[in-house]
DNA sequence: TAGATTGTTAATCGATTAACAATC
DNA sequence: TAGATTGTTAATCGATTAACAATC
């Protein structure tokens, strides 16, 4: 399924897409690009590109259908696409993140969370249970997870991707300020929340 | 304070401090940009171009001092130098945060925080009071911050930003699924975790 | 038809990589 | 000195923007 799309591109689809469930009514049935790089602060001709990957066809002199456009961006997102997700770290963040509605926009529901708390495993959180850390590979068999939220502290973050990685995940949000290292195939993103703020403060 | 760094060079700076904090002993006194690169898959030119900006020498056949490098790394991002911010909306993600202490790392401190939930407001999460939304200006006012976190629903994002915006606050990270607008001068990133992972699940 | 907008090709811009001189 | 590594200049690569033909 690897598309040319650079990531770069693909990382501004759910910007459009955001903006594009955010209007509504009749008068917002049509939206042409230049419109919509007017709203999100960029070049027209980029967010056209940006939109052709998704094979979405705009109509000369109309603009796009929003309603075709979403269903576009979403289908090429893989929104519809139901894939389950494995939390790793019931902390403060993992908590969070069991609670959060916003990952079933894209079709990931997150099935189980793992810790190594004696205290947390075997309770609820939102719903989901949480199991021990040495049932991961267990879990995975039981659930089929592809991806993989990792949200321990940073000296465990890598055993657990390691562990990840060997029961089949194929990708792994992680939220530990540390580079990860996962055999190729395996997709692997980082969110460093500190690092994000200390960015914008020495951007000032 | 505005310096001719690229942005996609400064967002790496948080990678190479992480890495090299996470070295201790004797023999990673010194470290090569050679020996970054490969520990975090990139070119080592790239790293050393990169370190440049922090205006750490390096020396010819041995490399850069370990304690030095971080040095003159948290140097540049201002990790030294104290700044406030407050955080809006206490909601799942606003409480992970506040009981972050990631932040500290770069020197950022959240002091306050805002909610519009009467059940919220006057409590205490992790030892940070918790204000009404309305008292924002004033809050602004009393703790002087220059950074602020957006963890409120997408549909009250823009307004909480103007807000923030008009109290003076310049720089914004934003939790919020919405292409938020301030003025010129005032930094806006934004971190949207669903995205991320839906992101992730269309590389596969 | 005229005008607005798309989609694409060519030009520009910026970031990464390659080559290499400097140096400890 | 020889060798390893830095720092910099030139070449390459990729992404953005500009120009423009196609079309509704």
């Amino acid at each position: 399924m690897t598309r040319d799309i650079p990531e770069i591109s693909l990382q501004r689809l759910p910007v459009y897409l955001n903006y594009l469930k955010s209007l509504s009514g009749d008068e917002n049935k049509y939206i042409s690009s230049g419109a919509i790089a007017v709203a999100l602060g960029m070049g027209e001709v980029l967010v056209r590109k940006d939109l052709a990957y998704t094979s979405s066809a705009g109509r000369p002199k109309v603009g796009y259908v929003r309603t075709e456009l979403i269903a576009a961006i979403e289908e090429y997102l893989g929104c519809n696409a139901k894939k389950n997700a494995v939390l790793v770290g019931v902390g403060g963040l993992g908590r969070a993140l069991l609670g959060y509605g916003g990952f079933a926009n894209y079709g990931t529901d997150i099935v189980e969370a793992f810790d190594n708390d004696p205290a947390k495993i075997g309770t609820q959180v939102s719903g989901k249970k949480v199991y021990a850390v040495e049932e991961l590979g267990a879990g995975i068999v039981r659930c089929n997870p592809t991806l993989a939220i990792v949200a321990v502290p940073a000296a465990a973050a890598q055993s657990v991707c390691d562990m990840l990685v060997k029961a089949g995940v194929k990708g792994i949000l992680n939220f530990a300020p540390v580079q990860l290292k996962a055999e190729q195939g395996v997709v692997v993103r980082n969110i460093d929340v500190a690092a994000n703020l200390a960015i914008i403060a020495s951007m000032l």
